[in-house]
DNA sequence: TTGATTTATTGGAACGTTCCATTTATACGC
DNA sequence: GCGTATAAATGGAACGTTCCAATAAATCAA
């Protein structure tokens, strides 16, 4: 029990009878040190089970080794998937990402975002809760410490953000309903607090009046971003005088929701509601029928802003591009009326 | 950009006309120093852009507010659950959780509890990745850090665990399917290397002996715990002279597996075979059909687990009992009864 | 007034590293 | 033998906090 008082180099120094700089040099893996010394001190390293206090190294260094990564909901496939990407990349950099979730609470990004600086984080990556006001970050920038956005972007922030091409996406989407045909269309979920939201609906409206769709024809519902939401926004849309035959969804878990309620009410998804998803989860290959969906690569997305942090750190500066992915609809069999459309892995 | 030299507690001191322990003191909300003083301290912090560093404080404390989880797979939302649920628990006791996934890599898994260690945490909590040696902790626990287990027991290893009843879960799944009629069982996915594996086909052995089912009735396909190694089990199965009518499966992931695997042979889960799935992920109820699971309450065993790690980290001890969490069936519509004729158009 | 008591504030020594400037030991050329 | 270069090891001052012991200022009892 009795945690007993932790060893220093100091006592590592006595048990090697050799100084305490000797075995700081050989911890850092010096070429200085002649190796049969080296060796001794790493067995007393070995024998009076140190462990590093990098709390104390990096009192001198002022140089960690360890990033933050923000995540604003990691129950969320699609946002863990970013996670990994870039754990991935940190890895192979001998970077430590230690991840923090915020659960979509701004004050508990708050609290997370200080905890991180406090210990002395090379750099931050954050995906931002919903209802982040851009003045959490200002004693970030303050510090000069690297930071950048992944998937949101804040409404009149300089910080650089790495995320899909939402617009694009939509637009894409939109298209594709309109090519099988459908006139009236829905977009359906998300909210007007998230910029990206605006990105996608943007997209939809675009592509509904380039490809002369009047106005009154289409039809938005705002809605939780769940499946909930999307159950939701169906029964609203249904319940109007000239509803619409196909929906784009602001997610995939949105999509799921639509599915679920045209069921419940005896009609098809597919063949008479057309339904198109943005994310492309993974589990979107394997609903019945498979969901049309945008992909947009989380885990590359989450790759390239690992890389983007790692030249910012190494540069010394905060300044990045913004990165923008691409993204690709991935046509399955959630978009009737032609079934010959679908992808061939339907199961 | 040339981020200034960070403000530190003398600068502070300095602005504020006082002495630097004077400002220490007011960081730590003591209340010996004067309103009016702390007050004149708390706006010099504010404009020197001051930020704690935890690293400086830790060295004369030695008692950090941070703890570690390090999963095994955070994209699978199971885990993630767990972790999200112990979090809600540390936040309100004023510790910060870093998160660590080691996917599954007990490489990995040793780099990133040594970078936890090193970091200084109070304490570790640990889903341990696949294939993981009860070597691995034995630093930590010579250092006298409390750890606990989740999800996961190691063969050999005095490390508390928290972890759900899988064999009482197996047995309870395995008797709803005997109770539905079905006499020639299969246990489909995971491997050896697990002990929960051994837990669960416990269960489900000696329920079916318990309730008078031979075992050369029964059948027994190791896999990858994913919906390939679902699909992969029951083409195994399927292949065989006397197949099974139903299987318990590893986790839900493998039974979802399964039950595209049975839609693609024409067979439709529920009516033409029994699939009963582990853990009741969220999705399990929005499948179709609905999958039958044993629901083990992930997110309370993290709330439970960040409970046990407060108490040791409290009473200084590294010492603490196991906690084997209840679990329970949830019938849904993936377990009609034995009707063995509809086999017969398989293949 | 004086000394004792309470209330606020302070200097300085730690904590466990790194790294610069030295020292010591070893080898070399002549 | 000398001086010089090279290699290997070292002492000590920092880094930014905390906290103890000490001081200074204010209050009080007599």
């Amino acid at each position: 029990m009795a945690s007993r008082p932790k060893a220093t180099i100091l006592d590592i120094a006595r048990e090697a009878g050799v100084s305490k700089s000797t075995v700081s040099l050989v911890l850092q893996g010096s070429g200085l040190i002649r190796p049969e010394t080296a060796l001794k001190v790493r067995k007393a390293i070995e024998d009076v089970g140190y462990v590093y206090n990098r709390g104390a190294a990096n009192l001198r260094k002022a140089h960690s080794n360890v990033i933050g990564m923000v995540i604003n909901d990691l129950t969320n496939p699609f946002f863990a998937e970013m996670a990994v990407g870039m754990e991935r990349v940190f890895q192979s950099a001998g970077i430590v990402p230690f991840i923090a979730n915020t659960a979509e609470n701004p004050v508990r990004q708050e609290e997370v975002l200080k905890s991180l600086m406090e210990q002395g984080v090379a750099g931050l990556i954050v995906s931002p809760a919903r209802g982040t006001t851009s003045g959490a970050f200002r004693r970030i920038e303050t510090a000069g410490l690297p930071i950048v956005f992944t998937m949101r972007r804040l409404p009149e922030s300089r910080i650089p953000v790495i995320a899909p091409d939402n617009h694009r996406g939509a637009w894409l989407a939109t298209a594709h309903l309109v090519g099988k045909g459908h006139r009236r269309l829905a977009f359906f979920g998300g909210s007007s607090d998230l910029v990206v939201y605006h990105e996608r609906l943007g997209g939809f409206r675009e592509a509904c009046e380039a490809l002369g769709i009047p106005k009154r024809d289409t039809l938005v519902v705002e809605g939780e971003t769940s499946r909930k939401g999307g159950i939701a926004c169906l029964e609203t849309a249904l319940a109007m005088a000239d509803p619409p035959t196909a929906a784009l969804c602001f997610n995939d878990a949105v999509a799921f929701g639509v599915m679920l309620a045209l069921r419940k009410r005896g009609l098809e998804p597919g063949a008479d509601f057309a339904v198109v998803g943005f994310d492309d989860v993974i589990e979107a290959q394997h609903y019945m029928p498979a969901l049309t969906s945008v992909a947009v690569d989380s885990a590359g997305l989450g790759e390239r802003a690992a890389h983007v942090m790692l030249k910012m750190i190494q540069s010394r500066t905060t300044r990045a591009e913004d990165h923008i992915g691409a993204v690709n609809l991935v046509v399955r069999d959630s978009c009737g009326p032609d079934r010959r459309e679908g992808m061939g892995d339907a199961a």
